[in-house]
DNA sequence: CTGTTAGCGCGTTCAC
DNA sequence: GTGAACGCGCTAACAG
């Protein structure tokens, strides 16, 4: 039988009050009496019972998630996914709330941390615009002892817990290595659009997929990077014009916008070879992909993400450990013959 | 406040007790007193709070797992992470026992099967040998009420809750997919080693690898199946025979023994261009992939698939639903780019 | 058929 | 500094 409360404090010849304030580290109990305490536990290898002690407590961990309200599929998913989790919070006693932030804005992402540190949750979740006042405003929280954890790109020079995403510069070295051999010895040109080279992840990104055209596919040239904003209508008018160059192979799409994408490559028509990958499966993507308009789509679980997130922030809370291997976020590879 | 068995008491005029009877669908209530404990939860969006009800109950879920005695790298990946789920196993209220059984043996699986349904567990997990005896060994549990989930080997015909495991005809066309256009317009021959033909997911996976081949790659041609058994010396020598074909092209592993595909590919040099894609990601095969002995390797979480199966057993054991999402095992596709 | 009562393992008042 | 008693939301005897 597993050892309960009750057989500490008889073991140990103290009351379950004593036991009590030695397992929540509360002051008032003599150093002698904390020793032959803590002595007892490890002797019968006692092992707390978060579902009862949260029961007796009422605990209800009331979560913050800030994220970017932006207009692609992408960041429409993960809201859906944080809505959809707190849809069925009550049932795990927490309490999700959603602030909505401009997105690439630090200014508005530092404001929205100061309003949620001044709610006093128990964890905050934040798609991370990298700078330093989100950083310093991050380490307010930290202070404060709430939990923090970065979703989908992450925060330079915080002391956040966890970030919950892929490893992005992974995913663009995969690109490119996809790229290159999907195009074989052929040579050309490459073109890269990304959305902002404000946020970690596009940054990422891109280092990796340079790094590995250039070390190993060196008949590929990269061409100066394209910024569509994560908006489709500016992403299809620079691929359009991209499309003009007669020695483009590739195209890497790194960011959102991935429609207009789409509806450049559909309006050129698919003669000639070229390699297309892009990130984010959504149903666009995943049409391309069945159409042969895309070859591969990197994609990152927003589901995942965020019932990791949600995991770390309650484990967090309350001092536990997480099992990381299950919050690792991997980098899924989409092909025409895979999908979901 | 969310409502709790006094609200739904008070607001039905009963005591404790019906709604409890209700809640369990235990016998001995009167219809129409049912009816109106049934319409005040509806009224009060009453849900159960699972956790108080386990902790009142002192319940703990009991689960048999039954694994192949398998010598390769795959299967003691899958054994270990079941240990490491039964050591983390209390704190979730869960007992988990393990009974190994000779692989690819359905009369020994049978029998194990039987053995599990008479410790009477809420459930039981085993990676299936496909054959009539196994399904209705499964059966019988289910009409014991005991759940049932298959685990990285499905089972036809059967009733069985639910299948932890990975899409494995749509792993031989990703295979395919990905050995096409590496090889781009190259032919040749491809040599396929299978571990077994008598598990379901060899035979799905070559089916789909086959199916792609010859509908998109003509120019390639398939070699007749070389059936490793999964052992590392039987595949070397199978490997080294098939590279004496100067025509050769490409080999896909789909079974286990890579370690004897690594080091008759070694042996070899790796001087003319192969394509070369296996199964399963391990210290062997992760080297293999940085060394550009291999070419890409598709993988199944064993970590994700055991928790995932514990996550159903303990769901289906008190009649709950899961997210669906969550339970997706994906075919992880590695590259020598996105290892770990 | 239905209600009463005593816990499950733990946290939190209050007295002592 | 320490202990006893009650309650969290639910279940399980046992009465009625």
């Amino acid at each position: 039988m597993k050892p309960t409360v009750h057989d500490i404090a008889e073991r140990a010849g103290v009351s379950l009050a004593t036991i009590d304030r030695v397992l929540n580290m509360r002051p008032g109990v003599h150093a002698a009496t904390r020793a032959r305490v803590e002595a007892a536990i490890a002797e019968l290898g006692y092992v707390r019972d978060i579902a009862a002690a949260n029961l007796a407590k009422g605990r209800n961990y009331s979560l913050v998630f800030i994220l970017p309200g932006n207009d692609n599929s992408f960041m429409a998913t993960l809201r859906a996914e944080v809505r959809a989790a707190a849809s069925r919070s009550h049932l795990e006693r927490t309490a999700i709330r959603i602030i909505e932030v401009p997105p690439f804005n630090a200014a508005a992402l530092t404001e929205a941390l100061e309003v949620a540190r001044r709610e006093k949750p128990s964890g905050v979740a934040f798609v991370a615009t990298d700078s330093q006042d989100v950083a310093e405003a991050a380490d307010r929280l930290a202070e404060d002892g709430i939990a923090t954890v970065t979703l989908v790109s992450d925060l330079s020079g915080s002391r956040r817990d966890h970030y919950a995403g892929v490893d992005n510069a992974a995913a663009g070295r995969t690109a490119a290595s996809l790229m290159g051999r999907f195009l074989s010895s052929r040579g050309g040109d490459i073109a890269v659009v990304a959305g902002s080279m404000l946020v970690r992840d596009h940054r990422e990104r891109l280092e990796g997929f340079r790094a590995v055209i250039e070390a190993e596919f060196p008949q590929l040239r990269l061409l100066p990077v394209l910024e569509g904003k994560d908006d489709p209508a500016t992403v299809e008018a620079l691929v359009a014009g991209a499309l003009g160059n007669v020695a483009l192979s590739g195209i890497y799409s790194l960011g959102a916008g991935n429609r207009g994408l789409i509806r450049a490559l559909r309006a050129a028509g698919g003669e000639r070879p070229l390699s297309v990958i892009a990130h984010e499966l959504t149903e666009n993507t995943a049409n391309a992909l069945r159409e042969g308009v895309l070859d591969a789509v990197l994609n990152q679980d927003a589901g995942h993400e965020v019932r990791s997130a949600i995991r770390v922030l309650k484990a967090r809370a309350d001092g536990q450990s997480v099992i990381a291997a299950q919050e690792r976020i991997r980098i899924d590879i989409f092909l025409r013959d895979n999908l979901p």
